[in-house]
DNA sequence: AAATCATACTAGACAGTCCAGTTCTCTTCT
DNA sequence: AGAAGAGAACTGGACTGTCTAGTATGATTT
């Protein structure tokens, strides 16, 4: 039903814990509506009391989790980015180690990054931390080398089994081979889906295409022997 | 002295007129300071105020020219898609038109397209033009569609041209080879520059091998003959 | 007894309006 | 050509209404 739970092994409203005292109870109720108002509204749009409100619960309550606007702000974006690490992460072990060949194997990535990708809640919290990326240089600093960094670097390291195994040729620089393929696969439905207004998504079909041309090309520069076309 | 007036053909400030008018020249004023405001801080991190100051005109002159807040910023990002496209077509003519052989000229374009696309005000544009894609869809995503994605088009059109030159294979779809050539050479440096603040600008040294790797992956795929590595 | 609640409050910001006095520009007259 | 005057544009500043971050308080729940 929620889509957000399928995919990128994020989810903004956290799972209910039960025999959970009530004060990290509020606390969770807290993040997860204030991650609901700042993906929605952004850094300024979203007001505290709004926050408040989403969460059931009294301002002075808010104010004493957080200090103030700024530390519940950092503190959401900086939980996301290890959730989004741990899910992709897993994500690649798991569609490699099905994979027969590399063409299998990749197609079944940049499927998976299509599909985690263009969630909307993704897209929103990509916006969300472009949009202050000035007002909070270390906090979305932070975000993208210990989250969108280290993915694309396990990315690399996932290909680099690929290599092990005998699929694909030596990578001089496994880590940016993992940026090519990224690139190929996602510039042009992530481009369309950051400027775009998170209601526009790209038909499905695209989808099937962007995948297959973006492992050909790739197969082409990396793959073994002549390519296959 | 001023980077901004080297790349991309686009000019935040306007370029003084002789013997305008007052109005023409307030309003270009006017125009010239909420650009720089609205880069800066965001659209809701802008006031009035401040532009009209920064303007050196008075606030009943902003609102004079400008029906209201929304208006102006409408005007403003409206205004640069146009001028962002023009630079970049001419660029590609330039570029292809110089060129002897293919690797040559796609190295080229991925210098410059590092070179205008990682220019402070372009990066603080698109980081506008993407944070308010939910608060003004048909702005953003006008933005979109006329400067980014035509941009790709054209790029599109001079790789036809160098298949027709017979430097390149033939094309099945040239605008997402467009696409893939750009994924290839920005989809690393521009997310870090998306993410990462308008400080950090990546070392120079970086772009070499950027655009060389891309070069060589394309060619691997669209080049003729075997690949050359 | 500690946490939480509802509510009210402070202090400041901001979009947009209004007004009285000034400067500019253009037309008309000499 | 140049002076004069009309009307529009512009200015500075005050003002309204609304919103917001953050604090304070006294009652209620756990």
């Amino acid at each position: 039903m929620d889509q957000r739970q399928r995919v990128a092994g994020w989810q903004p409203e956290p799972a209910v814990v039960e025999g959970e005292g009530r004060t990290p109870r509020k606390r969770r109720a807290i993040l997860a509506a204030a991650t609901e108002a700042f993906l929605q509204h952004g850094y300024l749009g979203a007001s505290m009391d709004e926050v408040a409100a989403k969460a059931g619960v009294s301002k002075q309550t808010v104010y004493k989790q957080f200090e103030n606007k700024e530390r519940l702000f950092a503190e959401i974006v900086l939980g996301t980015s290890d959730q989004l690490l741990d899910g992709l992460t897993k994500a690649y072990a798991e569609t490699l180690d099905e994979a027969g060949d590399a063409r299998e194997a990749l197609r079944a990535l940049a499927h998976y990054f299509l599909d985690s990708l263009t969630n909307p809640s993704v897209l929103q919290l990509r916006r969300l931390v472009i949009a202050e990326a000035d007002r909070f240089p270390d906090v979305c600093g932070a975000w993208f080398t210990s989250g969108f960094e280290r993915s694309l670097e396990a990315l690399g390291q996932a290909l680099t089994t690929l290599t092990e195994r005998g699929l694909l040729r030596e990578l001089a620089d496994p880590s940016l081979a993992a940026y090519q393929f990224a690139g190929l696969v996602m510039y042009k439905p992530m481009n369309r889906a950051m400027f775009a207004g998170t209601e526009a998504r790209p038909p499905a079909d695209e989808f099937e295409k962007l995948a297959d041309q973006a492992t050909e090309v790739f197969l082409a520069a990396y793959g073994l022997g002549s390519p296959a076309r």
